[in-house]
DNA sequence: AATAGAGGCAACCGCCCAGGG
DNA sequence: GCCCTGGGCGGTTGCCTCTAT
């Protein structure tokens, strides 16, 4: 097990900082510099654990520390940087000069995962959510929102997100919904709307339906963007996620033909309605989920060669034409998981 | 005006890892 | 190779403030 918390020592005093051990810890750290961590609240005449002494200053006292809200271009990047590094905070915290890790850790679990949260978007995944309480609760969000004017008092970073998310959402809705046609009229099941998973027929699966090597090519996204050339080749996206990206733009619909769906005319339905995706994209041009624009990168911080690979992460992430909404599901698509993912939607659906 | 609930944030906890002996 | 220690990190807690009722 771990060692036993500093702080058990007898007598350290915990909680909030006053203002007199504030300048008694800046007095010290001023001019002497903090050594060991362990010995400084002695030598500095503090009655605290040399822990406690260091998160004061690394979180609060620190001189270079910026305080305030965050501005847009912050927020654009730590959600960019999330989406690269993951609860990394530490290492977000090395892009945005003066914020502590733990100052960005509060302000995602506070402001920032609740606003992706709201736009549809997982913030754990950085892809959109896809389950079905969110998914029934998005039509009326939907018809409510009637497409875009609920942006009005929005700021443009939020109104692009909130649009994106919105034309992303509609056409999962509308991918949802069409799946159901599909299914409902190659199988005996009969159904208008989303039904409840328990009354669905699970007999029939849909790798049975489309052969089952042909489910990774089931993402109708792929086609969706296909024609408006969002969804382009990432080059420089995490070497761990595979380096190779899969030629999506030609990757989509016609596998169908060449697999086990021979022609059914349902299912050209379905692929009707996916260009009609494809207009209704074209027509509603999806922003990107995060401008390009780097900001103010902090790059002078970059001096560890872990910082040197997250920037140029970041960077690839921030270049890229297709940007974090995209490459989720162009990463999706050529991730492995990508299959059991999608069928995993769709046995649920089925 | 009082109160409950939500949100924001500082601080703590427990675990992990690297380095030194 | 093992143990100990310092330091770092992510997750969580609890207090304070704000807002709605």
């Amino acid at each position: 097990m771990g060692r036993p918390p500093c702080c058990d020592e007898n007598g350290l005093k915990k909680g909030p900082w006053t203002p007199e051990e504030d300048q008694m810890l800046i007095d010290y750290l001023t001019s002497h510099g903090h050594g060991s961590w362990r010995s400084l609240p002695k030598l500095a005449g503090l009655n605290r654990c040399g822990k406690s002494c260091r998160l004061r200053w690394t979180n609060y006292l620190r001189p270079d520390i910026k305080r305030g809200k965050f501005s847009e271009d912050e927020e654009r990047m730590i959600i960019n940087l999330h989406s690269v590094l993951g609860n990394k905070w530490s290492r977000i915290a090395t892009h945005l000069p003066g914020r502590t890790d733990n100052e960005i850790k509060n302000f995602w679990n506070t402001c920032l995962r609740k606003k992706l949260l709201k736009l549809g978007i997982d913030p754990e995944t950085h892809k959109p959510r896809m389950d079905m309480n969110h998914l029934m609760n998005l039509s009326q969000l939907l018809s409510s929102a009637q497409f875009g004017n609920s942006t009005v008092n929005a700021s443009p970073w939020e109104s692009a997100l909130k649009l994106q998310a919105d034309a992303a959402q509609l056409a999962k809705l509308q991918l949802l919904q069409n799946l159901l046609q599909v299914i409902s009229t190659t199988s005996t099941t009969t159904t208008s709307s989303l039904p409840h998973p328990d009354q669905i027929n699970r007999t029939t699966s849909i790798s049975g339906l489309l052969g089952s090597h042909q489910t990774q090519n089931l993402n109708p996204f792929l086609g969706l963007f296909s024609g408006t050339n969002t969804m382009v080749q990432n080059p420089g996206f995490v070497p761990q996620d595979k380096g190779s990206q899969v030629p999506v733009l030609n990757h989509s619909w016609p596998s169908i033909d060449q697999g086990g769906v021979d022609g059914d005319h349902d299912h050209l339905d379905f692929k009707t309605n996916i260009s009609n995706y494809d207009r209704l994209i074209s027509e509603n041009p999806i922003p990107e989920l995060v401008s390009p624009s780097p900001g103010t990168s902090g790059s002078n911080q970059m001096e560890s060669n872990k910082s040197d690979h997250d920037h140029q992460a970041y960077m690839s992430a921030q270049s890229s034409p297709t940007s974090n909404m995209f490459e989720a599901w162009d990463k999706l698509m050529d991730d492995e998981a990508s299959e059991s993912y999608w069928k995993d939607i769709l046995e649920y659906v089925l």
